[in-house]
Formats: structure tokens, C-alpha cells, sequence
DNA sequence: TTGAAAGCGCTAACAC
DNA sequence: GTGTTAGCGCTTTCAA
């Protein structure tokens, strides 16, 4: 804890009796540096213990090496997942990160814009809050790329990394109608986001389809604690009381799709305690294979989301964009493909 | 994306024809600036759309208004919680929080010290991996104070706020005993780290002042699988195996003890397995109170860990540290108490 | 190959 | 109250 001066250029430069010039290029590696001089600055800036001001560089370069990564939530495991694969991309490409964290709080979320702004970083992955973008377009029009994540933003032209989950659902929704549901019931939490949206869409859009084989459905909202408190993990407990109604609804050919692994384990608990079985009276699936998912009673049915490949490919998206070669090019969604992992929480018509 | 000029202070000196000095003090609120002149630098800011530069200011204030923060593995959920809990405290005290992740590699956490020292972070909050503490030692020397969480560092003379994992573990075991255990099972990740340390020790401790009433116990390392590869989820698929060995072993009154509610929840699979029902022929306590282990099948008896408190109190301790009055003062241990909670997976000897 | 001068955008010290 | 000067630590011209 010493508050020691820290060595800077000028004092390796002192000591050398050099100009701070000459030592900059010889620590840059530069050309112009005959090669006995360079040995003796390195020695030098070893000896002083020199660590170069990454500030300063950043001031005069303009070039901060930041990213900024905005996350709603780092409590949910998809966005550890991704904050994980982002930030060891980056590091790979030398960018460090700054990292925000918003609740699903818009106000949140605007204060952090401007932070990013001030800091100058060179780009910004966000998983947007929702409403309002005017504040990650400021950003953008002051020359800082935005590259939106898992959460598509109507109102904002910028890039979108995630999840295909209008297909993901879709194939959810024909894989428990193979399997000979004719009553399902979607449940998701409320919040007015994308891949919510895309997977009722997905959900609506192949029961029409299928139509004839489809007595009923019901998309149930469960309403999301977010909004009040801060970053919560998801938990059992927000779908139970849903679970509980579903439970008395239940028909032979009942399945249920929840939005996440943890909504479908607190349907689980409910479906027990009226003593249905799963897959037999009533089928589940979840989403996001959670690390549990494949070891509750039964094994869950549910769906692969591809953190890894989206993160990285969201910082890559990033760098093309900073590297404003990609200037006035349209705005790119890539979408991965979620796969389904079929397990026993639902069976195959073969089965029955 | 238009790469506009951004306005500085200059700009608005300039269109104002004042002084940036004058600029500068207007917009920092200070004193000695006349309030038309306020307002109309106030006015012109707005309309220009200024944002302060946080780089250049820090550059002279040196002073950075960031703080480092250090995770081994964000898709950790104890440490999920962590970095919320620290992004929360930090943002309401000021600071910005720049995010690395080591992945458990003594290679990466040195890279990562040394960009902290680069950016002239203010202080680090760091989980360390272990083995190694001069790069830590290095920043304190520079005048960055540290701060360990979770994990201690014998060779490192750094705050450190954590869990009293010796309690819990102590408080745990004896939770087992009393409900009638004589064959106990520790199952951790064979991590060097001080909370596995520590869990051991209470162990043993516990069992030694019981020797009476306990007929074996083996402690069973879990290899990890986060040296080689990157930042990997728990899973219960690392511990199943070494369930199914002690599932062999079963004797009436034994218990298994998991280093987390992953490791807890394969070991149920691995009894379910052989027909053996938990808490009837085996007792079974997790670690982390994850949110789906309530509603496990039976429901897991787990120690709860208050990664909130941790978080908020290691800001606060590092911001007492940055403040200058406390250097020189012996490194502090804040170690906080961590709730067993009883659920079905244990019994109660009043039960039996 | 090296150095001098200028400046990134800002704040601090002191004069006016 | 306001302006002038200086400087944070670094890189980038441009001369020498």
C-alpha cells in the first residue's frame, strides 16, 4: 500500500538521459530505435518496474481497448454464459470490459448509456431493457457501435446476436404435439421482451397449423419480480402458483412449455403434489438446459440456448462494426439455432 | 454512426467566448462562477450535447472511479450473485466496475492483475485463483488496495470478506450427526482453495469431538474439470460418479456432505439409481441454497450462503481502504455466517 | 536514429 | 467571477 510514485516514461527517460519520445517508440517496438537504445530503455523500464498509463494512451489514441457489456441480470445462467464467453473473446482481441448491470430497470439502463459514453468505450453489447432507445441511438450517433443481445429492440437500427426462438418454440410446440398433447399451456414471464414475444409467436403460430388436434391452449404470465427488486435468479417459486392452476386443468394429453428450466421445475412440485406424473399424465418442457435440468425426476425435456457461440460472435460483430468498414451497412440479425434436448419429461408417440 | 466531433469543453468555451477553465467549473457545479453564466454554459452544454470525458478527467484527478473487479468463473452462481451485489454497491457509491474473468488459470489472473494496473483501476475485488500472490502483491505495492472475496491467500497480506465456510461446515455435519449419521461422506471439488480448506477442516473437527458416534468418513475429491477448459457451469454430472461409489457403500446412518447443491443433486441421481431413498437411508446437505433446490425431490437440506451481504461489505471495505485512513492497519477478515436450512433430505432425530 | 513541440480533454493554482 | 498558465502521461507530427 505504498503510494510510491509510479515510474513513467519521463523518469525512464531522466534516467536514460533520453527524450520521452525516444522511449515511447522503444516500448512501442517501433522501428525507428537503434537497438542498443532499446535494450537499455527495456532494462530501464524493467528496473523502475514502468507500467504503461492505459488512460493516457487511450486520451491522445482515442482508442479506449473497452468494451462496454450491459447486462440485465448476471444471475440468470444464460447471461453468466454469455458475459463468460464475451469477455474471454475480448480478451483474446485485447479489449477489457466494462461491465453494467441495469435490473430491467430503464432508468437504470440510461445512466449506464451515458457512463459508457463518458468512458469513451469503443463499443457496447447490451441485452436491452426494453422501451426507450434513444439512449443507445446517442451512443451510436456519437460513433459508438451498439450490438443488441438476446433482446431485439423494434425502435433501434443495431445489430442483434441470439436466439432463434420463434424456431425453438415452434419445435418445442410440434415435439409435444407429436407426442400427442391436445391442451398446452405456454407460461412466461411478463416481461415485454423479445424472445418472449418470438416464443408465443412460435407457440401460436404451430397451433394453428395443427389446428384439428389441438383442444386448447393458454399462455400464462407469470408476473416477473424484477421489476421491483434487484437481480434476482430466477426460482421455482414464480411458476408454482401458476403450476397450481394448470394442476387442476389437467386433461389426459396436457402439455406444458415453460419459458426456463426453473419455471418448469415449479410446475414440477405442483404436478406432484396433485400426484400427476410427468410425462405419462401431463408432458414438460423447459428452456435454457440449466445444469440441473438433466437430473430432476424426471429428466427434463428442454432447450439448448448456444451462449458460447452467440457471445462470441456478438464481440466479432462488434469489432467489424468498430472497424467502420460495415459504416451505413444495414443493421444484421444473426440468430442461432437452439436445439431441443429431448428427455423423459415428454415422450415420443412411439412411446405410448 | 456518424463519427461526429464530440464537444469538449473548448467548443463551449469557444461558442460562449468564456474561458474552459470557466467552462469546466460552471459544469462541476463549483462556486465561484456567476449564475448567468451557469446557466448559459449549462444551456450551451445541452444544446451541443457535451459529455464529459472520464478519461481525461481521471487522467488528472488521477483518480479513476473504477474498480476492478476479479471472478474465476461468472457462470458460478454464488459468484453471480457476488458481482451483482458488488455492481449495485459500486455504482451507488460512484464507481464504475471493470469486469475480469480468470477462469481458475494462474496465467490469466497475472494478465488481468497487470490491465488493472494499466488502467489504474482504484482497487480490486478479486476471488483469486490460488497459488501465486505476487501480481496481487504488486498492485497494493502501487498503491491499489485489494481485496480478497470468498477465497483467502496465505501469502498476501489483503482484506478478505467471505463465508465462514468452518461454521457451516461444523453446523452442517453436526446437523447429520444428530440426526443419527455414523458413516459421513464430504464430497468437494479437488480445488486448492481456501472455502474447500475450510469445509474440510470443520469436517474433520466436528467428527473428531464425536468420535464416539461416528463409525467412518472419507472425504472425496471431485476432479475439476475448470483447470483445462474455460468457465464451465457446475454440473451434477462431475459428482454423479463418485455418487455411485458411495452409493455403494451405504450402510444405514450415512450422510453425504456436497461442496454445492450440483454436486448434492448428483449424488441423488446416483442413489436413486440403487433404490436408495434419501432421507430415509441416506441424509444429504448441499452448499449454496440454489434456487432450485427447494424444490428437489426430496427437498435439499443446504447451507445458505449471503453473497449480498459479501458484496456490499467488501465495497464498503475496499472504499475504506482507498480512502487513505486505514493504510498500515493490519488486513481484516470478514467472515459471515452462512444458514443451514433444513429441508426433507435430512431428518431431525426427533423424526426417526 | 533521435529530439522538440504540440496536443488529447480536462482540472488545479494562481493571478487579475 | 473569470482568465492565464501549467500539467496529467502519452503519442504524433516534423525537424535535425
Amino acid at each position: 500500500m505504498t503510494p510510491r510514485h509510479r515510474a513513467t516514461l519521463r523518469d525512464i527517460a531522466a534516467s536514460l538521459d533520453l527524450s520521452v519520445n525516444t522511449v515511447s517508440r522503444a516500448l512501442a517496438g517501433k522501428d525507428a530505435v537503434s537497438p542498443v537504445t532499446r535494450e537499455r530503455v527495456e532494462q530501464e523500464a524493467r528496473r523502475l518496474g514502468y507500467v504503461p498509463n492505459t488512460m493516457a494512451r487511450s486520451l491522445v489514441t482515442r482508442n479506449a481497448m473497452t468494451l462496454g457489456l450491459v447486462i440485465t441480470n448476471p444471475s440468470n445462467p444464460f447471461y453468466a454464459r454469455l458475459i463468460s464467453a464475451i469477455e474471454e473473446r475480448g480478451r483474446v482481441r485485447g479489449y477489457s470490459l466494462m461491465l453494467m448491470v441495469t435490473e430491467d430497470s430503464v432508468a437504470n439502463e440510461r445512466r449506464v448509456a451515458e457512463e459508457l459514453l463518458r468512458w469513451g468505450v469503443d463499443g457496447v453489447l447490451a441485452v436491452p431493457v426494453q422501451h426507450g432507445a434513444d439512449h443507445w441511438a446517442r451512443l451510436q450517433e456519437s460513433g459508438t457501435p451498439v450490438v443488441l443481445l438476446n433482446r431485439d429492440l423494434d425502435d433501434l437500427a443495431a445489430d442483434l446476436v441470439g436466439v432463434d426462438y420463434f424456431a425453438s418454440s415452434r419445435r418445442a410446440t410440434e415435439h409435444v404435439l407429436a407426442a400427442g398433447a391436445r391442451r398446452l399451456f405456454l407460461i412466461e414471464e411478463d416481461l415485454e421482451i423479445s424472445p418472449v414475444a418470438e416464443r408465443v409467436r412460435g407457440f401460436h403460430h404451430t397451433l394453428r397449423e395443427h389446428a384439428d388436434s389441438v383442444d386448447s391452449y393458454t399462455v400464462a404470465r407469470v408476473p416477473t419480480r424484477r421489476r421491483e427488486s434487484s437481480s434476482l435468479p430466477w426460482d421455482p417459486a414464480d411458476s408454482y402458483e401458476i403450476g397450481r392452476e394448470i394442476a387442476e386443468r389437467i386433461v389426459p394429453g396436457t402439455a406444458v412449455l415453460a419459458g426456463n428450466d426453473y419455471f418448469a421445475l415449479g410446475v414440477y412440485r405442483a404436478l406432484a403434489e396433485r400426484g400427476l406424473s410427468i410425462p405419462e399424465e401431463v408432458a414438460v418442457v423447459g428452456n435454457g438446459d440449466h445444469p440441473f435440468s438433466a437430473y430432476l425426476n424426471p429428466p427434463l425435456t428442454t432447450v439448448r440456448l448456444p451462449a458460447e457461440q452467440i457471445g462470441t460472435t456478438a464481440v466479432d460483430r462488434l469489432l467489424s462494426r468498430m472497424s467502420g468498414q460495415e459504416t451505413d451497412k444495414e443493421p444484421v440479425h444473426e440468430l442461432f439455432a437452439a436445439e431441443l434436448i429431448v428427455r423423459s419429461s415428454t415422450r415420443a408417440r412411439e412411446d405410448l
